[in-house]
DNA sequence: AGCGGGATTTTCT
DNA sequence: GAAAATCCCGCTT
């Protein structure tokens, strides 16, 4: 199946099988390769989701062409960044949550000064990590400096299905997905 | 280990 | 003008 294919369905079928895709981010020459290891689903049926009240400025992305990025900015200090997922005009987008460095942590620390799991276990830190922002808003992810690349999805079995982090509405919703037992996930 | 507050600015009411 | 798809630090158990 082509990215593109995939990454049209809802969201919340999007969500699971993105865990253990690979992210490869080039920037000032140097390749950074990480593995998702969380997401969550967000869609425009969704009190949680930016794009419940319909298409502004800030979350028109949302709306376009699935496969490409969502970069938000919240509470004042941080981006955080979903991958936009069904048909055109749905307003769809699974968060990624957290991710594991597989290659260039070493300049991963250029950016972020943590160690350990602290440098990407969580939205905001993986964006500081691997320099996403605003100005990777809209970008095509099967191209560079920022791609994503799909690998056979992982067993159900390996697979945590819970509520999701930091919301105030639909609070209910099981549209949360992590690699059970990865130190990475930002929440046991 | 868990709770509470501060940082800081965009977005929408 | 309030809330926000968060993070970090300091204080309390």
């Amino acid at each position: 199946m082509s990215l593109n294919a995939f990454l049209q369905q809802p969201a919340p079928i999007v969500a699971p099988q993105l865990l253990g895709c690979i992210l490869e981010r080039e920037v000032e020459g140097k390749i950074l390769r990480v593995r998702v290891v969380e997401t969550e689903a967000y869609d425009q049926t969704d009190a949680a989701s930016h794009s419940y009240k319909g298409k502004t400025e800030r979350t028109e992305i949302m709306f376009g062409e699935a496969g490409h990025l969502y970069v938000y900015f919240t509470y004042g200090m941080h981006y955080c960044c979903n991958v936009v997922t069904g048909k055109k005009g749905t307003g769809a987008a699974v968060l990624i949550r957290a991710v594991e460095p597989l290659f260039g942590e070493e300049y991963m620390h250029e950016w972020r000064l943590a160690k350990g799991v602290q440098l990407s276990n969580g939205p905001a830190k993986l964006c500081q990590a691997l320099v996403i922002d605003k100005r990777l808003n809209g970008h095509d992810l099967t191209r560079s400096p920022l791609k994503l690349i799909l690998q056979k999805p992982l067993d159900a079995a390996l697979i945590t299905q819970t509520k999701r982090v930091g919301i105030s509405q639909d609070k209910h919703r099981l549209w949360r997905f992590y690699i059970t037992g990865n130190g990475y996930v930002s929440r046991m």
